[in-house]
DNA sequence: TATGATTGCTATTGACAATAGCATAATGGA
DNA sequence: TCCATTATGCTATTGTCAATAGCAATCATA
């Protein structure tokens, strides 16, 4: 047997998801972002008041990990932070972010296409309802 | 809605996958071990004439980051290496490490029966074939 | 108003993985 | 058999994502 280990759910997740998210990577060096840059561009798009904790919480990403995070997208002028009150900062797209931001449709629309076309057709409908089965769960406890 | 990007195989891959390491990480530290290490573990259990390389092989794991690895194993004394020849070693484990390896057996198994439980029934048999489509392919392309 | 919660931040750490390079040893073809 | 290639184990460094602790300012509410 080549991986004796592969018969484990939580192993072949663990392997599953690297793989995954390797491809994607890779697929998002060509527009010089990130994974968790990526998908904080696709949280905020049609946004126009969500603040930084707010993304943080849904992405659950944590305040601390927000910051260098949104300093990046800030210093390649892809986000603008503006003043909600004197403590907020509501976060939105440049037109240098919405640009990118169509760039990252794509490539990650191409990304999930090929991905569920690697999974075997009889099992592709159980996919996304097993994953969330997963992590919705906890999401809903906190 | 809660997350509009729940929707994406690939984001719910890498949330699923992160909720659920998170979750074996912290049951693995009661017998003070981390992930990789565990598999290692697993990896090695009835055999007496694995290398490191071939461990690395099959965990995909390089060799850089396997030296570490077995450092810390055999700093818990739960691994020895043994020459095969004048250049590779074979890695066993010790007493002690077949001891680790008991409860690290104990503790994977109940993981795994959790993480399925959280599975609706109806989607539980595809979840590991699904997986391993995804990252099964690779390894056998290299 | 005072107490507690929230926000954005700094600084640091940890786990896992990737890259580059090195010395030595094994191996297979000419 | 000799030599080029490959394999092995290693050092050192870097990158990505995530976690923890702590802080000052602000907000919300009992």
């Amino acid at each position: 047997m080549r991986d004796p280990l592969s018969h484990l759910p939580g192993y072949a997740l663990r392997r599953a998801a690297h793989v995954i998210m390797v491809d994607l990577s890779t697929r998002l060096q060509a527009i010089d972002l990130k994974l968790s840059e990526a998908s904080v561009l696709l949280l905020i798009d049609g946004r126009d008041d969500i603040t930084s904790s707010e993304i943080g919480r849904i992405l659950d990403i944590q305040r601390a990990n927000m910051v260098p995070l949104l300093n990046r997208l800030d210093a390649q002028k892809l986000i603008q932070r503006r003043p909600l009150d004197r403590k907020s900062m509501a976060i939105t797209l440049t037109e240098e972010g919405k640009k990118r931001l169509v760039r990252t449709k794509a490539i990650t629309q191409a990304f999930e296409t090929d991905l569920l076309a690697r999974i075997p057709q009889e099992h592709r409908d159980h996919f996304v309802p097993a994953l969330n089965a997963l992590w919705m769960a906890d999401s809903s406890t906190a």
